[in-house]
DNA sequence: CGTCTTTGACCGGCGC
DNA sequence: GCGCCGGTCAAAGACG
C-alpha cells in the first residue's frame, strides 16, 4: 500500500525572488557599502526602501494566488477523497454487520478523519450526527498518525499542548500499549488524547484527539520544548486515515525555512527588510493556521 | 515537596 | 445475568 500513498509534499518556498534579487542587491551593495569610501551610493536609502517594498508587495501578491490555488487544490482533493471513503465505508459496514459498535465508529472516525482538512465544522457537525452511535457523539474526534522511529517505545506525540498521562491500557485488537493523555495545560480543558502504535506499522503512532482545546496552543504562552529544532526531521504526521486507503502524506519541509534563516544572516541580505518578511511569515502563518489539523500536524513535525 | 508516571482496580456499555 | 472490553480512577513510586 506504501506506494499508493499520495506524496504532496508541501515546499513553502516563500520567498521566491530571494536568489534574483539578493544576487542583484549584493552587486547594488557591494558597489555602495563596500567601496562607500570612494563611491558616492548609486541611489539613496529612501529609494532601495521603496523598491524593496514594491518587491515584497509583489511577493505577497504572488503568495496569496499561490496560497489560493493550493487551497483550491487542496479542497477539490478533499471532496474527491471523501467521496471515495464513503463510497468504501458503506460498502464495508454492509458487510461487516456483525462488528455494529467497530464498524460505526469506524465509518464516523473515517468520515473524520478524511477531512484532514481539519473540516470539523463540516464533518462532525453535530445536527448530522443523530446516526453516529451514542459513544461517538460526543466530543469532536480527530487523528493524527505520526511516524516515530521504530525503536522509540515511547507513546510521546508532540503537539505543542501539554498533556498528562492518566492511563495506560493494552487493547483486544492491538498489541501496543494504549495511553490515555488529558489536556493539562488548563484545568478546564477536557481534551483527551489517545495515542497508540499503529498494529500494522509499529513506526507510526495513531493519535486520537476527542475534543477541543479552549486555550491557545501551550507554545504561545510557555516556553518552547527542548526537543523543538529546525533541523529534526524526525516523525512526519500522516494525516489521519489511513494506512489501510492510500492516504495523502503531508510532507513538511522544515528545511526551508532553516535555510532562509541562515541565508538572513548573510549581512547583505540584511538589508531585506526583516519587519516586512516577518508581516509576510504571519500572513502566511495565519492563513494556514486556520486549518486546526494543519496546526496539530505541523506542531508535531516540528517539535517531534 | 510538588508534579508526573505507572499500574492495578474499578466502572459502565455492549453482546451473547 | 454474565463476561468481555475500553476507559477512568487513584494510590504508590519516581523525579527534579
Amino acid at each position: 500500500m506504501e506506494s499508493a500513498w499520495v506524496d504532496t509534499t508541501l515546499v513553502l518556498n516563500i520567498n521566491p525572488c530571494q536568489s534574483r534579487t539578493n544576487k542583484a542587491m549584493k552587486r547594488e551593495f557591494v558597489g555602495e557599502v563596500a567601496d562607500s569610501g570612494v563611491k558616492v551610493p548609486v541611489k539613496d536609502e529612501s529609494e532601495v526602501l521603496v523598491e524593496e517594498l514594491n518587491r515584497v508587495s509583489a511577493e505577497n501578491k504572488k503568495l496569496t494566488e499561490m496560497l489560493t490555488v493550493l487551497c483550491e487544490q487542496y479542497y477539490a482533493l478533499q471532496h474527491q477523497f471523501n467521496e471515495l471513503v464513503s463510497n468504501n465505508s458503506r460498502t464495508e459496514a454492509a458487510k461487516i454487520s456483525s462488528k455494529k459498535r467497530k464498524a460505526e465508529c469506524e465509518d464516523y472516525r473515517t468520515n473524520n478523519l478524511i477531512g484532514f482538512s481539519g473540516n470539523t465544522e463540516s464533518s462532525s457537525s453535530d445536527e448530522d450526527s443523530s446516526k453516529q452511535p451514542k459513544d461517538c457523539l460526543k466530543p469532536k474526534i480527530s487523528s493524527v498518525h505520526v511516524r516515530t522511529n521504530p525503536s522509540d517505545t515511547s507513546l510521546i506525540v508532540r503537539d505543542g499542548y501539554q498533556w498528562r498521562k492518566y492511563g495506560q491500557k493494552v487493547t483486544r485488537d492491538n498489541p501496543c500499549p494504549r495511553a490515555y493523555f488529558r489536556c493539562s495545560f488548563a484545568p478546564s480543558c477536557s481534551v483527551k488524547k489517545k495515542v497508540q502504535r499503529s498494529a500494522e506499522d509499529p513506526s507510526i503512532l495513531v493519535a486520537t484527539y476527542e475534543g477541543e482545546h479552549n486555550h491557545d496552543c501551550a507554545h504561545n504562552n510557555a516556553p518552547a520544548e527542548p526537543s523543538l529544532s529546525p533541523t529534526n526531521t524526525g516523525p512526519a504526521p500522516v494525516p489521519s486515515a489511513q494506512t489501510k486507503a492510500a492516504p495523502p502524506t503531508v510532507t513538511l519541509d522544515l528545511m526551508q525555512p532553516a535555510r532562509m534563516e541562515e541565508d538572513a544572516k548573510k549581512p547583505d541580505q540584511r538589508i531585506d527588510a526583516p519587519a516586512i518578511r516577518q508581516l509576510l511569515v504571519h500572513q502566511m502563518a495565519a492563513l494556514l493556521t486556520r486549518d486546526p489539523n494543519f496546526t496539530a500536524a505541523l506542531a508535531a513535525a516540528i517539535s517531534g
